[in-house]
DNA sequence: ATAATTTAGTTAAACGTTTAAACAAAGGAA
DNA sequence: TTCCTTTGTTTAAACGTTTAACTAAATTAT
């Protein structure tokens, strides 16, 4: 049989409001005589208190819910471990569950976590639209955003990362490279990710005074089979270009592979920049120049702005955004070289 | 204000449990009228139950915790993603964390879940010892493990690999593609998983009538790093071979990288083979011939057995342990050359 | 000596469900 | 008509905590 609060309360001899309190560490009042007592009577039995019962009573769970698209894409495992350890440093859960990028989806997992009272959701949203705002409208509890943005009521933080600036950047490295035509094998344009990097690539084009040229830019998803496919109608097309800025890893991985089937090598005939420095970046080969996205950072970040939002809605205090926008920064490794 | 069953079931007219009956299908005597009167009532309030209320008196909570050593281990996400998808299905949940292996956090994140009332674990333990046996008997709920064998109580089921036969096979392969002289960078033996595919590396030098040099057979970790010390070391001391078989994939990218840097071409002097088959594996340069081991179907077989023994547990049957040994399988790619 | 304050607790309601047991009304059998 | 079933619904206890409000005893102040 489970032991509980009451028969603790019982052997030691005192109420359960006393054995609560020095549970929970609310026992200023309570003499070192009695807490010592109770204190060996949990130690015997092994009490461990009930949260569900506790969170009925408080209205929190102490747990966060982490919808991600899917964990098995290398650029989630790593938002996931910083959520998890920041959460866990707190005293807190986190029930993490897979989108897959479907709608259907997001809102099951929310009203799930609604149901279960996690005190609130931090999620990487796969796409913007109404579905989505209208979705979040519904959900009670405080939610934070991952990576992609979005407006809308109930949003209450977001850890952002300068897209623009990080593919301006990319571009502008590039070209001073010697780089001069380069081509851009875009992620999915109905993220704000894709669409923001797609103007930092157009906007350094301009200030380093690099034509823009339809023909190489192309999009896709940011999967590393769009990137084999990219290259292929690229090259179909006879597109000319001598460099190719990918909108993450998955697709620079890709399109390296692709151009290696075709027996175009890289650096050599054709340099390639990736986005995101996922783990396996460094070793591939050659390994991968790449934009380096705080990945973990990301993911503690936001479990970081979750709880202080928790703590702060008790007061019942601003109901402003607090928003925290990431730096990158560019590794050098050999899938670019300088050209004379 | 959030709105309860008591709401629903005053604006509605009838008794709270009325409602409850028919918000869980349990509602065979309830007439049409009445049925449909309290769902107009409930989309109209969008009511949702709270699941913490109904989990105290249920003593189910539907989450399963899953304890894995490290999610940014490539080696992970799969089977939390095979472990979601299963548990999804079946109107569960997942709360997941990361021990790193250490024995302090396996604890914690135990207690975190006894006290939170997980209806199960899902664990990939770090290694095999006292500690953790000891500690699995105090954990009040079905344990399942994954990968790792031990025995304790408790314990209510396993998925496991044959690791043995996965290695003996490997080794095969290797010796019937005409390498003689098979180095083995092992993972740490203290795992039930390396001490296996020792054995089986073993058993099939002898098989195939290839010498065992031990001065060719080193034990370190289940990283990068060690791959790359492992060949430093298997270099420094002028060992004769003519192929690595690694102890895990990510052990086999790094004695890659480490081969590459002392101008040692894979495959043609030397052959690599790993063991797992991660993501990454297919795109490295070579890629990489290995193992495969059914990762996503471990976490989904898991978390299946989990829900079964959940189910039958009911009717407190059989005590046994269920185990599912899953089936490796070779997979061909170019870090291994059939030797003339 | 009496009143005021502090200390060390206790009491009991509340959190939002589920479910076994009870019950009233209606229909059928005798 | 009386009794028995069946149908549809209600009653109320239980799940295991937390916590505001209260109290009794001890201490301090006047």
């Amino acid at each position: 049989m489970k032991i509980t609060i009451k028969e603790i309360a019982k052997e030691a001899g005192v109420s359960t409001a006393t054995v609560s309190m020095i549970v929970n560490n609310k026992d200023k009042r309570i003499s070192e005589a009695t807490r010592k007592r109770v204190l060996d009577v949990i130690k015997k039995y092994n009490y461990v208190p009930n949260a569900v019962a506790g969170s009925l009573v408080t209205q929190k769970t102490h747990i966060i819910g982490l919808i991600l698209p899917d964990i098995t894409n290398p650029f989630f495992p790593g938002i996931a471990r910083g959520a998890e350890d920041k959460a866990h440093e707190s005293g807190y859960s986190i029930i993490f569950s897979n989108s897959d990028g479907k709608h259907e989806l997001e809102e099951k997992h929310i009203e799930t976590l609604t149901k279960k009272m996690a005190d609130g959701i931090i999620i990487v949203l796969s796409s913007e639209n109404e579905h989505m705002s209208e979705l979040l409208k519904k959900c009670k509890v405080p939610v934070v955003l991952i990576d992609r943005d979005l407006s809308s009521v109930n949003i209450r933080g977001k850890v952002l990362v300068d897209n623009f600036k990080g593919s301006y950047d990319a571009v502008t490295y590039l070209s001073k490279n010697g780089y001069k035509k380069i081509a851009y094998l875009s992620g999915p344009l109905n993220t704000k990710t894709a669409s923001e990097r797609l103007k930092g690539y157009k906007q350094a084009l301009i200030d380093n005074k690099l034509i823009y040229d339809p023909k190489t830019v192309k999009c896709g998803e940011y999967k590393i089979e769009w990137g084999q496919m990219g290259v292929d109608s690229l090259l179909a097309e006879k597109a000319d270009f001598d460099s190719i800025f990918c909108g993450n890893d998955l697709i620079a991985v890709g399109a390296m592979k692709q151009l290696k089937n075709h027996k175009i090598r890289v650096p050599e005939d054709i340099g390639i920049m990736g986005y995101d420095d996922i783990y396996m970046s460094s070793y591939v080969e050659p390994s991968l120049t790449t934009v380096k996205q705080p990945i973990y950072q990301m993911g503690y970040k936001a479990m970081e702005l979750m709880l202080n939002i928790l703590k702060s809605s008790n007061k019942e205090t601003s109901q402003e955004i607090k928003t925290i926008i990431l730096d990158t920064e560019i590794v050098e490794r050999n899938s670019i070289k300088r050209k004379v």
